[in-house]
DNA sequence: CGGAACGTGTGA
DNA sequence: TCACACGTTCCG
């Protein structure tokens, strides 16, 4: 199985990591400021922070060697479910960018290629791998995921039905040096990468979420005619930084929407109130025909 | 009906 | 005043 050579990569990886830990819990200093508006919502992409909003794509242009690294935190994600990445190994990031030279073509290039892929298998891939880090924990059972439409877990396979536009990060079918997941699974941080599937329960504190819940029912009480604001709770809503590869990221200049893999669940939903009957298939009971 | 473009509320 | 992003309209 390719993912044996994974995770032998994986190993080694782990090493680098270590190492790079040492360095990071240097520049630790500043603790991880996160960007929330006064409702304790996450408001700031982490990219924005990131100079300029850099796509996965672009670490993975930047230096295979993250995407080893990254590999190897999926696998480790089975375990501790908190990881941290080499997001700011600024060394090596320098380091290759210097080395590479074409990372522009390469990454256009990549993407391309990407797009190319036809990446059924990939997704296969991820989903095992994903199933196996869920084993860890009480899976839901998504496969009774009926009337209970407010179950927040949102599970990985769900992301990946549902997202139609994305190129998979993935090229021909080789293990070398490709980052054979959706990025969409990701929940990207400066603290670390996390599985968005949400059953890994990750990150710190979910009293401000709940906070932003109260503080946004209060909006809504105020006046309902009011634009709706995202839940903050939801998995999209966790993520951080926008994929820069969608088609709202792509056109944000002219869109005007959020990144399709932050935009919030809630906000998906029909803005419809209360009366309103949902089939099992998520679609609008029509009571006529 | 889904997606792109646009208007505009909202918070910084 | 600006950037972000929700809601609406337009368009295929
Ligand atoms: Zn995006
Ligand atoms: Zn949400």
């Amino acid at each position: 199985m390719s993912a044996s050579g994974g995770l032998m990569e994986g190993n080694q990886a782990r090493e680098d990591e270590d190492a790079r830990d040492s360095c990071c819990a240097d520049e630790e200093s500043s603790p991880v400021v996160e960007r929330r508006n006064r409702s304790g919502i996450i408001s700031t992409p982490l990219s924005k922070s990131l100079k300029h909003s850099r796509a996965l794509s672009q670490y993975i242009a930047t230096c295979s060697a993250a995407a080893a690294v990254a590999n190897a935190n999926a696998n480790r994600l089975a375990q501790s479910s908190l990881v941290t990445t080499g997001i700011k190994s600024h060394s090596v990031d320098a380091q290759h960018r210097g080395q590479v030279g074409l990372s522009k073509l390469d990454r256009g290039a990549l993407v391309s290629s990407l797009l190319d892929s036809p990446s059924g298998l990939h997704l296969a891939q991820a989903a095992e791998l994903l199933r196996r880090a869920s084993m860890l924990l009480p899976v839901s059972d998504s496969s009774s995921l009926g009337v209970g439409g407010d179950m927040e877990a949102v599970s990985a396979s769900d992301s990946l039905g549902s997202v139609t536009d994305f190129p998979l990060l993935s090229n021909g079918g080789g293990v070398g040096g490709t980052f054979p997941f959706h990025p969409g699974l990701f929940i990207m941080t400066p603290a670390g990468v996390f599985l968005a599937d949400g059953a890994l329960s990750q990150v710190t504190g979910a009293s401000e979420q709940q906070q932003a819940h109260s503080e946004m029912a209060a909006a809504a009480n105020a006046n309902a005619k009011k634009k709706r604001k995202r839940c903050g709770l939801c998995p999209p809503c966790r993520r951080r930084i926008n994929c820069e590869q969608c088609s709202s990221c792509r056109n944000r200049k002219t869109g005007h929407q959020i990144c399709k893999f932050r935009k919030c669940e809630e906000l998906k939903k029909k803005p419809a109130g209360g009366l309103e009957v949902m089939l099992p298939t998520g679609a609008p009971f029509r009571w006529f025909q």
